[in-house]
DNA sequence: AAATTTTAGTTGCAAATGCAACAAAATGGC
DNA sequence: GCCATTTTGTTGCATTTGCAACTAAAATTT
């Protein structure tokens, strides 16, 4: 069998664990980069969205959003044509904090690669979006509570 | 920029999640088959190391590691060259719910990889080998209270 | 149009996570 | 042999995480 979980794992919980140590610099506590990003690159998403495009449980994400907006961060806007809506907005601290991130996202993206050519990293990146697709789909079904037959 | 970090973080929460939902059944709460598996296939392995493989904080591992020998599915012994040292074993109970975990292991694989034909396959795990020794060596370089400079 | 289902969001637990700070044994100079 | 450092492990917080269970609005069915 070809096992390449297990690698992913360890590559996600270094580079989380990375990422959560730099940014208590700036008040940005465990995993909230993750949403403000999101949030900057994608105006008026909703939380709801934002949750399945991460993969997070959306009582997670909601309280995640909700100190993010504390904290001044980021802002929700209550929608106009459906009441149940609300959607967030990055305030000016979060857009002068987002370069900060975007960085550090740049620099541990290349360290990661080091040691692959040009070609070999076009590669892993198609590679991994086919994965990504594959236990998306996943994901969804066994959130939904449905059971996997193996 | 080629982006994986993303996509990385997405796949390993999405199977984290499917783990942690499908293991419910038996009583391995969050995160514990982590832990087991390794023992099992490192049978005197300490806590320091384990955490160190699974690249997570050493509190953490102690911790989970106690529940599993709290819940009877691994054992420590005292090491008799070292003091310091407990070696941990999995337990009759233990060796009994591995095959789970390990045909969850499997399908799970299989499913992320759909799609790709097996020269793609071999080409991902190899490269993700690289991008996790490279990731591996900042997780020690910032864990050890270093600081990247970008 | 009324009833049902789905979508979006919230709160109450219980548990996991990890940084700080600590203890004790082992190791490495000198 | 003695002292400083490293290794291994623990406990005390504070925070994050996510399943259950719940509202309320929207969309769909009948």
């Amino acid at each position: 069998m070809v096992e390449i979980l297990r690698s992913i794992g360890v590559i996600a919980r270094s580079l989380d664990s990375i990422s959560n140590i730099e940014f208590k610099d700036y008040d940005l506590t465990k995993g909230q980069y993750l949403y403000l990003v999101r949030i900057y690159e994608n105006p008026g998403i909703i939380q709801e969205k934002l949750a399945g495009m991460i993969k997070v449980d959306k009582t997670t994400a909601a309280r995640a959003i909700k100190k993010l907006e504390k904290n001044n961060f980021i802002f929700r806007k209550q929608s106009t044509d459906n009441k149940k809506e609300k959607k967030l907005y990055v305030t000016d601290k979060g857009k002068k904090i987002y370069p900060t991130i975007y960085r550090e996202d740049i620099y541990s993206n290349q360290m990661a690669l080091k040691g692959l050519d040009a070609a070999e990293q076009k590669q892993i990146l198609k590679l991994l979006k086919k994965v990504e697709d594959n236990v998306a789909a996943d994901w969804e079904y066994v959130k939904k509570g449905n059971k996997r037959e193996y």
